[in-house]
RNA sequence: GGCGGGAUAGCUCAGCUGGUUAGAGCGCAUGAUUCAUAAUCAUGAGGUCGAGAGUUCAAGUCUCUCUCCCGCUACCA
């Protein structure tokens, strides 16, 4: 494994350009690859880090009609918001693009067009839905009706955001379009399929043998995906936002947007330079994919199998995902604006970009999920960036300038304590540099941050303050080490904490050092004068964290109050008489009930409804035990189609009633009624 | 249901191929100190390593069963 690499290239997940980023994005992704990229470039590598806006897919569309403006509006306006917050936190991509692009367009056309030319892909005809009266086809997002599990009439053809399930068109209750409100009808379509099967061979060996160092939740989230057997994945999507696909007879068909999004990687890299084959082409480059958990598969699966389809192209050296942040206990939400949005922390906390990156890196979800609270983040600025960091350079500055007028003195001779200090020094170089390049963030961390407290120490237990009364000679070695251990710090904390690191430089009056440089005792010439000192953090005071809980406590407010109001489903259209005397709905006794094995949520009920006895499958474990269920008397819809579901005929329709969390309750006859008694 | 990840001091986490009294940072207690943003330094109190069983001379570290959290997945009428 002991590769040599010449150069490396860096990606950043591309942020979807529909919302704004929050600190679940950065602390999964966007932080890391900050760091480990300032940190290769410090030490002199040929390195590009590259990102930029993924602007094609359905939620965009969705929200563009909602908002009634065009899908380009939208892109617009969050690729400029994310673009700018991130050069606000000091994110350094060497080129932040956007799928929209021309240099895009073609290089994914091209990407296609060559594996289709070379027969790569798989062409199938599906029945897909049609919105006749809009003239175009309808992807699952499109198509909303009553979700089958929980009677919410808005949900998708994909999902029902409301319980959570996920969803076929296929099981929605009376489909419609969401474009025109018109019932879809299927109608043929072609689409391409990426047969990732056949690729299962060269994974396993590219993953499975040859990539055992990678993070285990990403070698086991790929062992499972092998183990469980590749399928083709369509490539191409009925939609009108997006890359065409560039095939003949293929209009109205455009790229599927996980198709697309990674190849944004290298036209960023395109737009960004000329060489970009260097980077791209030649196996003596190491490229690293920064993602969250949820992005595992098309960057470890799918995004490689399209390379090796390819071919000419490298693979990644490894795959550095992290897991999810959660905030204050919950899980972070964009639609539920339960979130710390980068755009708003940086105008609320100006000039404190660099308490977000620590605190975000100091907490990282690396192993697991991990929760963000402001709480911690009060404590970490006050009793490490305060305490610890800003608090050394301080005294080192203050002093200096105190005792010999800004000047640094000269080091004189050393003691055995003061050889010890400067190696203790030293030795955080190594330690520091396994972290990162083993993608260990929040141990680096602590590594740059002990030479603040190895310098904190040196001061206690030299006590220059002391010692100048007697022995100004010894005093001007200890400041001069101490001004030597600041400028160390200024190097180890660069990647973490860039504007910081400029301040102490600037503090210093000293040009940025090379990472080379870490560890060195002679980084001040003696004699040199230094500038200002000025605090490097201010201490946040609570009634600063109280704001921000009381903003966080009023978007739960806004929240319960949108859900209470959604709870009650708006009423359904009008339905004849004879529409509703359809519906045979009978009193039924439930005479036995088990599990259905290998579900979670399926029972198999026997009832009799008076008329016969039959077998329901209901999708109704999670509330119910079977126990209870038997000898109760409920209503069943009778004359509803059966349905195969795990094997077992279902014929009829347990009613549940639902209340406001989300639980079942059975509907019952208020006193005991004979079986097969007629509802209506 | 299947699969993957996680469960170690009050909090956030280290603990490599099993081996002396289980570590760090923060918090807490006590003491020292005053150059410094009441910051710092020292010392200390805190853990039957999610539960149970097993393998072994020896298990946080291996095996099995179970519980809880997160995610992926599955035909949830």
């Amino acid at each position: 494994m002991a590769k040599e690499f010449k150069r490396y290239l860096v990606t950043s997940a591309l942020p979807y350009a529909n919302g704004p980023v929050h600190i679940g994005h950065l602390a999964g992704v966007y932080i890391p690859s900050d760091i480990y990229t300032r940190y290769l470039r410090l030490k002199g590598c040929d390195v590009i880090s590259v990102c930029g806006s993924d602007e094609h897919g359905v939620p965009i569309t969705i929200k563009a009609r909602k908002e009634g403006v065009s899908p380009q509006q939208i892109v617009d306006r969050y690729h400029e918001l994310i673009k700018k917050s991130f050069e606000g936190l000091g994110m350094s991509f060497d080129i932040y693009s956007r799928t929209s692009s021309a240099t895009h367009t073609q290089t994914a056309s091209a990407f296609f067009r060559k594996l289709y030319d070379e027969g790569k892909f798989i062409e199938k005809t599906s029945m897909q839905y049609y919105d006749e009266e809009a003239q175009t086809f309808l992807a699952d997002r499109y198509i909303v009706g009553t979700c089958p599990k929980c009677g919410n009439d808005r949900a998708y053809g994909d999902q029902c955001e409301k319980c959570g399930s996920t969803l076929s068109p296929d099981e929605l209750i009376e489909p419609h379009s969401a474009v025109s409100g018109s019932v879809p009808v299927k109608r043929e379509t072609k689409h391409w399929y990426l047969p990732l099967d056949q690729y299962e061979g060269f994974l396993r060996e590219w993953i499975l043998e040859g990539h055992r160092e990678w993070k285990s939740n990403v070698y086991g989230q790929c062992k499972s995906w092998l183990d469980g057997g590749l399928q083709p994945r369509a490539v191409s999507r009925d939609l009108d936002w997006g890359i065409p696909v560039p095939v003949e007879g293929a209009e109205g068909k455009v790229l599927y947007v996980w198709f697309d999004a990674p190849i944004g990687y290298i036209s960023a890299t395109k737009d960004l330079t000329p060489d970009w084959e260097k980077y791209w082409k030649s196996e003596d480059t190491k490229m690293v994919h920064f993602i969250g958990k949820d992005n595992i598969v098309f960057h470890c699966i799918v995004f490689p199998s399209m390379l090796k389809a390819h071919g000419g192209y490298i693979l990644p050296e490894n795959v550095p995902a992290n897991e999810f942040l959660n905030l204050e206990g919950d899980k972070i939400s964009t639609s539920r604006n339960w979130a710390v949005w980068l755009h708003e922390y940086l105008e609320e906390f100006s000039g404190k970009e660099d308490v977000l990156r620590y605190v975000l890196c100091a907490n990282a979800p690396e192993t697991k999920d991990n929760d963000f609270t402001w709480k911690d983040f009060q404590a970490r600025n006050n009793n490490e960036l305060v305490a610890i960091l800003g608090n050394f350079v301080n005294r080192a500055l203050v002093l200096t300038k105190k005792y010999f007028a800004g000047r640094n003195p000269a080091c004189g001779e050393l003691t055995d304590y003061d050889r010890e200090t400067i190696a203790e020094v030293a030795a955080v170089k190594a330690s520091l540099e396994a972290n990162i390049e083993h993608y260990r963030f929040r141990e680096a961390l602590k590594d740059a941050m002990n030479i603040s407290r190895i310098g904190n120490k040196y001061l206690a237990d030299t006590e220059p303050w002391k010692v100048v009364k007697t022995d100004l000679e010894r005093v001007k070695t200890i400041l001069n080490i101490a001004l030597q251990i600041t400028a160390n710090t200024a190097i180890a904390i660069e990647p973490f904490m860039p504007f910081s690191a400029a301040k102490i430089l600037k503090m210093l009056a000293v040009d940025k050092f090379g990472w080379e440089r870490l560890g060195a005792m002679d980084l001040i010439p003696a004699g040199h004068e230094i500038g200002e000192p000025a605090l490097l953090f201010e201490k946040i005071e609570d009634d600063v964290i109280q704001r921000q809980l009381d903003k966080l406590a009023a978007t739960k407010a806004a929240n319960q109050a949108v859900e209470a109001a959604q709870h009650v489903e708006p009423q359904k259209d009008t339905v004849s008489f004879d529409d509703f005397q359809k519906m045979d709905i009978r009193v039924s006794t439930i005479l036995a009930a088990e599990k259905v094995a290998k579900t979670k949520k399926l029972l198999k009920l026997t009832v009799d409804t008076g008329i016969d006895k039959r077998e329901i499958v209901s999708g109704i474990a999670e509330y119910f035990t079977p126990e209870e269920l038997v000898g109760k008397q409920v209503l069943v819809l009778v004359n509803l189609a059966p349905r195969e579901l795990k094997g077992i005929l279902s014929k009829g329709m347990i009613l549940m009633a639902e209340d406001a969390s989300g639980k079942l309750r059975l509907l019952q006859p208020g006193d005991a009624t004979n079986n097969g008694a007629l509802v209506g």
